[in-house]
DNA sequence: CGTACAGTTGATGATCATCAATCCCTGTGG
DNA sequence: CCACAGGGATTGATGATCATCAACTGTACG
């Protein structure tokens, strides 16, 4: 983290990616609107885009730790990672996994609260926080889609909350498959999921053991609901009898 | 929710309350500050006071219904609420609990996510979320206080999803009465601990049975760590096992 | 003084964590 | 091209913990 990639996010930069950090969430007013969209305009992207760096992580870097001085938040362009703490008794528990268009960076005092890895190769904006609070100060509109999008993590903090609170193993796994593919189905067939994560991150996400997680897919995957393609891809078989599931809280 | 109580909240109301709304967080900037602090200057208390509403509720009110149209937040001056809602199978979760200085109100497509029902009376100021988004746009200093309060709550949702992710239940019933040491600390001497809510909604709230609950508590009491003084009165007995109970996560 | 709700206790069974052994897959280096 | 190492994944056996059911007691409030 010593050094950013010396590239500005807008401009000549579009090449790879037309538009500038994009933010994406149901907003909280404006009734009707249930689905998620983006909450940036074009000025407020191009905006942020001339203040922010654009970084690039292989998979598996550690973006910040927890406790670490908290400079930067970080607008996802494209990949996946996770965010995670590691408890005194040595568990770790996954507080959230964020996607393109996420925000992530949540600070407590001045210091990250969880630490940040990505999954995935990630493409992500990075935004000074002094900066962004000055940006806030000068143009009244560009704070709100902020509060909005943390309303939005906040209101998947409860769905998560309402996952691990299920005893089943099965239902948990089968919550958190339809998280990803909410997450994922505009870019593929609604059938087929990416799980870009390892079962030891679903398992630290789920509040389970490995096993358990190995078993409740063998049990999806028996009944025919749920069919397992390599490591990180599933197949929704039976789309009825896995939304009773994922539903049946 | 048909009529408010006709009573602006600045000015002459001075006499039960000297300041308007108040907002208790910890900052996300500021490094240092890791107790929670006042987010709202005396001008922005007053300001706000001006376009807010005191309503005053008796115990066991619903503020507002999960679904209902969302068009206020609010500022708790006194009291205690819950915020929950109730899933397909029947069962109750309680995402939250929320006292003085607390705001709540989460909105999602212009509607309540969860039903807010008071657990003590309460005295709070009612915002108009339009007028309040106004308010943000002629007064830019004033959202950072929001945008910082909304981070506290999901640092606590968080926090919530430790609990439960523990699979001890008196470690989850330590864990909640330390929160409920912290909040109420500056009120009461830091032995004394209020439990302004039922047996049944710690169940709720930590996703146990009303039965694991009492069990737990009685495991408290037995090994002398926690006495349980009356329905809504708790002691910490023996404050350095306690908080070993409730840190060994 | 009675009714409804909150709390209490015990018995039973289901579910998951844990431990241990093994397999498999991927990436690496000879 | 193949062998190997390491982490991820799988499977089975065992025990601990909590949910559930059922019956009962206490208590606040009209």
């Amino acid at each position: 983290m010593a050094h950013d990639t010396v590239k500005r996010g807008g401009g000549d930069a579009a090449a790879s990616t037309p538009r500038g950090p994009s933010l994406r969430a149901v907003p909280f007013l404006k009734l009707g609107e249930s689905e998620p969209i983006e909450l940036l305009s074009n000025a407020q992207q191009q905006q942020l885009a001339q203040h922010a760096f654009v970084r690039v992580f292989p998979a598996r870097t550690i973006v910040y730790r927890a406790g670490a001085p908290a400079d930067s938040v970080f607008i996802i362009s494209d990949g996946v990672v996770k965010s995670f703490r590691d408890l005194p008794s040595g568990r770790r528990r996954i507080a959230a996994f964020f996607f393109a268009r996420d925000l992530f960076g949540l600070a407590k005092a001045g210091r990250y609260v969880n630490t940040v890895q990505t999954l995935t190769p990630v493409r992500a904006y990075r935004l000074d926080v002094i900066a962004l609070t000055e940006l806030f100060r000068s143009d009244p509109g560009l704070e709100l889609p902020f509060l909005c999008k943390t309303m939005h993590v906040l209101r998947e903090a409860q769905h998560h909350n309402i996952i691990v609170g299920r005893r089943d193993a099965i239902g948990r796994l089968a919550m958190l498959l339809r998280l990803l593919q909410t997450q994922f189905e505009a870019t593929n067939g609604n059938a087929d999921v990416p799980t870009p994560m390892t079962k030891s991150d679903m398992a630290n996400y789920l509040g389970l053991s490995l096993e358990a997680v190995v078993r409740a897919s063998r049990g999806l995957q028996r009944q025919g609901i749920v069919q397992f393609l390599g490591r990180h891809h599933a197949r929704i078989i039976d789309q009825g009898r896995f939304e009773a599931l994922a539903s049946n809280v």
